[in-house]
DNA sequence: CATGAATGAGACTTCATTCAT
DNA sequence: AATGAATGAAGTCTCATTCAT
């Protein structure tokens, strides 16, 4: 009773706003946009169904915010673990530790998040296209750098070579999410980077 | 008049769920499993709302049926283009040239069918989990032959490596369909291959 | 394959149409007029859907049509083994037993004729009202007869006495088609006309 | 304006189901379970479609329902005025008396539960059947007793009894509620336990 | 602010009926 | 005459959104 009325109180205005996200990613996550209905949602929040709907316009906009949101904190965990190092193999390492500890650390969210959202709206994606120009922009630039240091290789079209690198990041989110995989980013890190920056092929002479 | 007699006839038995299935493909690549109504796709179908149960139980059924159709196209398609080619780099170029071909040819197919769908039914997304499995199996056979023939490196997990040479081929899913990039297959193939094979790393000593 | 043509051949013009008949009756039966489908009529009828509607304009009518042989054979078997008796105890006794056989021997025809038919259609409602309306001016002018014959009691209303006299008769439809009481005839005939011209009261001074 | 107010308010809660109940013995009695669409329940009802829902999972519930509290209402009645008397003459004209004020004051409610209902569903015939056994097995333990008694014969077979004095019951429906018959109960209830007990034989040696 | 009962547009699906073969 | 593929009107039920309390 005493804990119900504390939590009550402890949810100040921004936090039901919250509150409603962390809610919206779960369900969202679990079952999808079209199979998710706005009292799952309110239930799993603790509140009533009318309550979304003073802080959200429609079910469309609570799920556009929830992916801005989303993809900020992505972002932000991303530059907070790759400032420091020099090199491309490094930052591509770098990269990739990031990427994998964030889907690790938000499971649910990155479902959503990374999901192809079905073309249920236009503006969401038009959205999508623009955030996925900028991290294909990202890219380009970090291999431009890459090839401008001598580090990286100036005899492939740089935009096929950026749709690879970037893409492949990706590969790991199913094993990881999906099937549970319990890996080490570590691991994963230097594999992507040994692959994508010296290939599959055996140079041994073996 | 005439030309509707010939469509009639032409259109039998077999030929109706084709019609069905195409039309299908064409509206859930437009607006998505949720956003499509019966009626469109009877529509687009040139046929009546109630002919689609003729042929499918409903609209889910549908869906499947359309999804296990266009990846057995799919497939086909990647064997009949893989077959004669010995080399692993000569193997995997192949490979992705037909994924590109493939893709090219049937942009509206490929929107659905390599879509994560969403999860809104439990027997399809099964059905999706084991298809994905298969493919990984395939990749895992493809590169321990490559292993196995000293052409391949042996010093990375294969599993991990696996992930990554499957997911790559998707990169360019993105560009080709949506953006309706216009490339040769043959170019991307040997970006891909070239990449796979050798990596991005500059060992020119340059 | 020759037993499907002969029956196709002895199967002539009006013998679909009784055809169809019986096939009605047995379908209506089992699942009643909306839980039937015309498909499924033509089914047990072992013709086409199509068919049928060469015959009844439509299923209303194949039910009304249904209906009204029903209750002419019911009539007809009534009167058939209804006619030498001549006091009153003989004729109730003789009613009963042929209402009795006549549903043992038609089972499932009663099991639609004697169901008070939902008020699906006024037209067929009229009919079925005036079909009542019949029996009981029928069981009024049978008591009238005995009346004046000094037979049957004078001091009680004709009507509600007709109306019990009636409805009494079925009394024994659930027990006989649902249950499947196998009693008979001859037995529930006795009874009945025991209870109705005598009651149940006990007169022996016991 | 007030008057809506009022009524808003004095419908709460568990009263709008009682609302919709009401609404639906009207329009099933009046157009049958298949004809009666939920649209116009929730007219007559004076609410919405969707909130029929939110008090009955479907058509088939509320009908089921509505079966069920029209039945108990009906015992209720029944027990409440046939407590005192001891003769068994005296206990069927109450019956009979109660039987037939039940019916006149809900005709609507009675052309629905004295329907024989169509098998559109086996749960409900299920429910239908076992009614019915209580409600003869209710008669033969009244029938024992008045053998016990040595008020009721003991030469009849006491189930072909019971189904003549359980059935006769419902001879009154009809003239009642179809045709309007609008006599005193007292008069019909002498009427039928006279019969029932002494016969229409007539005994005066007349 | 918060709520949840009420709403009704909208989607799937059924099935009597038609009509070209 | 017989057929059954095709049709589309109609009905049940869902669920995002509103609004009186």
């Amino acid at each position: 009773m005493s804990g119900k009325a504390e939590d009550r109180s402890s949810k100040k205005k921004k936090e039901k706003r919250q509150l409603i996200l962390e809610a919206a990613v779960q369900e969202f996550a679990r079952k999808g946009y079209h199979n998710t209905r706005m009292e799952e949602i309110a239930q799993t929040a603790g509140i009533g169904k009318g309550t979304i709907y003073e802080y959200f316009e429609s079910k469309l906009k609570l799920f556009q915010a929830m992916m801005e949101d989303s993809l900020k904190a992505y972002f932000i965990s991303l530059e907070e673990k790759g400032q420091k190092p020099v090199t491309m193999e490094q930052r591509l390492t770098k990269l990739v530790e990031a990427h994998i500890s964030f889907c690790q650390a938000n499971k649910e969210l990155t479902r959503v998040v990374f999901w192809d959202p079905e073309a249920f709206d236009s503006e969401l994606r038009d959205w999508t296209v623009s955030i996925r120009a900028e991290k294909l922009q990202r890219t380009i630039d970090l291999l431009k750098e890459g090839i401008d240091r001598g580090e990286v290789r100036s005899d492939l079209d740089i935009r096929i070579m950026s749709e690879i690198v970037l893409h492949t990041l990706g590969a790991f989110w199913y094993p990881l999410i999906v099937e549970g995989w319990n890996v080490d980013p570590g691991v994963i890190a230097r594999h992507y980077t040994e692959i994508i920056m010296n290939g599959i092929k055996n140079n041994t002479g073996n």
